[in-house]
DNA sequence: CTGAAAGCGCTTACAG
DNA sequence: CTGAAAGCGCTTACAG
């Protein structure tokens, strides 16, 4: 049987309350000689306080949720993003004395469901899409952070990075190279979300260059490497002018990348692209991938703690934050050859 | 208020067990018509169980631990190794009833506390040193697995890969195309381990082959992109006559093509690699990389599998299970020039 | 088929 | 500075 509380207490002919006051270090409450005596068995005995028990009694459960929508197959929608991001959260977590529950949602509902069940301290919401995230019925008292987020729920006053800049900045970056014809590559967006944040932005560096952009040059995919390659080797067909394009993530980049050069054409010498993260593996591929960057370890860092400030003080007001982008240029883009 | 099954109970008008029953699906005990008025109720109610008081009443958890040790920036070892077992662990227990802590560790002691405090119904330790799984003191009651592990503790009897034969595979593939001077590099192994039996079966293709091998060919490194580019780089200098590297894994081996080519050699030209894993990845650089590939996705399932039937059955005798791994030729390997 | 009661191991006002 | 008691929301023998 494990130690418990009670073993603790009668050993130390103490109450279990002084004993708990012990252990959560309200010290105030107890006189140093008892705090040292309660502490040497509790070292010696290998006590370690029960979980659930604890939860119960406190209502809360030091337990973060960090809840991740499943795809069609069932399997968790692990992106590399999100694996970062699910690293980076365990280890602030842990630093703070939280632990993290890792889940896979398959229904909205299962949301507030796993926040009931849990008394969940909070939660983040990693890549649902906003409108899911707008149809969430919580209650009112945890904090929630849906991180990359348009949403306008309340409660998902979150973290993202500047989505419009990211565009705007990739824009630029092509018609300062001399691309017209530029190719935008990602999943259909609608009015609002990340991806329309980019676009916008992307489309306001042809505004601000006086330059014109054509409607037509959106090309909707799904972020994996294969519809990258897919759309990689159909580009000559199927947008024959087309210098450039601009792929709202790295992984879609690298697809494209290779597809091109699978059709025979070449980077950058044919067609320039640009990404969007800048995870590692844009590093390893010939030629590297130039990218809008972002840093996920500056966001998830920010996210953690306003998190668990709000759940430190819920009634502290929260705005969100919007973190810097930047160009990161290697090897993928140059300039349009003549025609 | 959350709803509790009191409040289920009195608006049923039965008692809270018998609510309990119907709950929980020990439908034997209770009669249809009690059954029905019952679940109507919840689900009126929206009724979700306390998860704390369930695990205390009931002493365990349902949640299973998945401990990754922290390197010593003290972030997690997320490895698209490790992403992808999570990724699918998280799966398999979710369709079977059972959550995901995921944890760092620090200090191995914080496994049987992790275990302790949250009853934990189980834990898979991923990435651990067969030393510190062999140190590791623990209640003989939780069942352990360690994945990819030759530890002798036998809690941790469990699931791996075959990599004697994939070390094996690996050493005939690059006798046969001609290669002699063949250089193994991964991380330092002693006696035991994952990559001492990689190491074994590799020098056993030799033998078989009945050709020499060096000893002096070993290349102790990290396991990462950046030191396989560091080795890749010096090869010419360090091994002047080495025409082929064996990589432990496919991210090094990655490290170590680009190294080879940043110092003006070709792959597989020059030198051929062989990897290790079969990530993604391997299949976006260039050229695309020859592997020994294990099927992540079935050593998972069937991990998730043994560690949940030994929960339910816990004096069912558990025998380790070896997955068979393949060669996956790419582009990385080809004979030797003439010298 | 159903229930009353004890108990899981803690924390939290409350009292002194 | 310390304690007795109630209670968190369930499950588990036990009894009928």
């Amino acid at each position: 049987m494990a130690v418990t509380l009670r073993d603790i207490a009668a050993e130390a002919g103490v109450s279990v309350m002084t004993v708990s006051n012990v252990i959560n270090g309200n010290r105030s409450r107890v006189s140093q000689t008892t705090i040292d005596r309660v502490q040497r068995i509790v070292e010696a005995r290998g006590y370690v306080p029960n979980v659930s028990a604890r939860n119960l009694a406190a209502r809360r459960s030091h337990v973060i949720g960090v809840l991740v929508p499943v795809a069609a197959d069932d399997s968790l929608l692990m992106s590399p993003h999100n694996v970062a991001v699910i690293g980076g959260m365990e280890r602030a977590l842990r630093e703070r004395g939280y632990h993290l529950l890792l889940r896979g949602i398959a229904d909205p509902r299962e949301v507030s469901e796993a926040v009931q069940a849990w008394d969940l301290d909070g939660a983040l919401l990693l890549g649902f899409l906003d409108e899911e995230i707008d149809a969430l019925d919580l209650p009112a008292d945890v904090p929630l952070l849906a991180l990359d987020s348009y949403a306008s729920h309340p409660l998902a006053t979150g973290v993202r990075t500047d989505d419009y800049q990211g565009g705007l900045l990739a824009g630029r970056l092509l018609l300062a190279c001399g691309h017209r014809e530029v190719l935008f590559a990602g999943p259909t967006f609608t009015d609002i979300g990340v991806v329309r944040q980019r676009f916008d932005g992307f489309r306001a560096a042809f505004v601000e260059a006086g330059i014109a952009w054509h409607d037509g040059l959106v090309a909707s995919v799904t972020t994996t490497h294969d519809s990258g390659v897919d759309l990689g080797r159909e580009l000559k067909a199927r947008y024959p002018d087309v210098t450039a394009v601009f792929a709202t993530a790295d992984i879609l980049a690298i697809g494209i990348i290779e597809g091109v050069t699978d059709a025979g054409g070449r980077v950058p010498r044919d067609v320039s692209v640009v990404g969007y993260d800048n995870l590692d593996i844009g590093a390893y591929v010939t030629p590297r991938l130039t990218t809008i960057a972002q840093d996920i370890g500056d966001k998830v860092a920010v996210a953690a703690r306003m998190l668990l400030d709000a759940i430190d003080d819920p009634a502290a007001p929260r705005t969100g934050i919007t973190l810097p982008v930047r160009v990161l240029e290697r090897g993928s883009v140059g300039s349009p050859r003549e025609a």
